[in-house]
DNA sequence: TGAAATTGTTAGGTTAGGCTAACTTTTGAA
DNA sequence: TTCAAAAGTTAGCCTAACCTAACAATTTCA
């Protein structure tokens, strides 16, 4: 694992996060998410590019190197368990939680992340409360929001599942369905995120109202 | 509350830590303890004089001023309380605890270190065990060791105690008595620590063995 | 199709926080 | 009491990450 900058993997996570929305990550893009200064970006990406994180041919659009995806889905899943914990087990309001995880993220070893992922788990598993009627994510209509009670996913699907911030307890809304029914369009916890209709039948969810 | 660097709040702790232990603090000291330049710590000093945070004559020993001292217990009370949630929520090694503690408590807000120390609180209630024999901190002797049960000073006092890393739960040890049986030196959480002895007869201890 | 708007880059500057080397002041031991 | 070692300071440099201003390339659309 590189020993990136906190400011660099800053880069990286939002890139990820607009290559999900977007078709193409612009320097433009970049700077409006981060509120940083064009050029600033600008410098910044081709230190990722030297750093094979990133390609880009001038005046092209931004895209992660694999290397640079697989770092960028670290920091994010860092990222995110930090959020949950901050939100679900202390209590924090979301806004908060959401800057504080973006400044934490880069300061917590790996270590005590591994601990605060255990203690997540087992909290999860200690509310035992009766079975409810769940459903496949995939049967939601747009417009319907449900909360995951189980991700039936194994392996690496599950483990990209998990990453994209959909774990159980995460409440997860259908936006739209493309023409054909598939690839579905969900939002969680403020991101956008698509899915092939496979794999959000995977997803178990009771459906909420 | 002063927006200090996370860099010039570390010089403040390490002043006040160093300022327990020995008699004066000396440039060389701080550099020795936060593995610096002597040349890169005389400058940062010399910012802290201009922020009136510490008091120094060319070439002479670092005081903290009043509001360095407020600054500087403030930080140690974040840090030591991220670090007690480390070590006994998530479980973290000691070791780890303490470096993480060390650059998360700049990045935490205030409002997360409020439901953090919430939650340490609420943890410490729950296990209610039978109640043990105690004794007051004053009683013990040179070498032994107690666990805090319950700290029965209140007002600024209590508060000063905790702020030296003394609460419910917390290690101390005895590492001696002065001549006149006052003051008593403790050692706590890797700290060392004075307090007068009638300052410590209002904290009850367990005896360890 | 060609000018205006948008997008991206380059040049040059700032600040914080480090560093080494060279200097000055203080201290302490012969 | 003097002078070498230790302690502290100053000068000058570096890097990361930001900035603005100016310039270059690319789109867009009239």
């Amino acid at each position: 694992m590189l020993d990136l900058s906190s400011s660099l993997q800053d880069y990286l996570e939002a890139i990820l996060e607009l290559s999900e929305v977007n078709s193409t990550v612009r320097v433009t893009d970049l700077a409006k998410k981060l509120n940083i200064a064009k050029a600033s970006v600008s410098q910044s990406i081709s230190k990722l590019v030297d750093l094979n994180l990133v390609q880009q041919e001038s005046y092209g659009p931004i895209e992660l190197t694999s290397t640079g995806r697989e770092q960028a889905l670290k920091v994010r899943r860092r990222h995110r368990m930090l959020r949950k914990f901050l939100i679900e087990i202390l209590g924090v309001k979301p806004e908060i939680a959401e800057k504080d995880a973006c400044k934490m993220e880069h300061s917590i070893s790996p270590e005590t992340m591994d601990k605060l992922v255990d203690f997540l788990a087992a909290s999860e598993q200690l509310p035992q409360e009766e079975p409810k009627m769940t459903t496949q994510l995939s049967q939601l209509k747009k417009g319907q929001t449900g909360t995951v009670t189980k991700i039936e996913a194994t392996g690496t699907l599950r483990r990209r599942i998990s990453e994209l911030g959909v774990n159980v307890g995460t409440k997860i809304t259908v936006l739209g369905v493309a023409p054909m029914g598939d690839p579905m369009e969900f939002s969680v916890q403020d991101y956008r995120l698509s899915l092939r209709k496979d794999e959000a039948s995977l997803i178990r969810v009771e459906v909420d109202q």
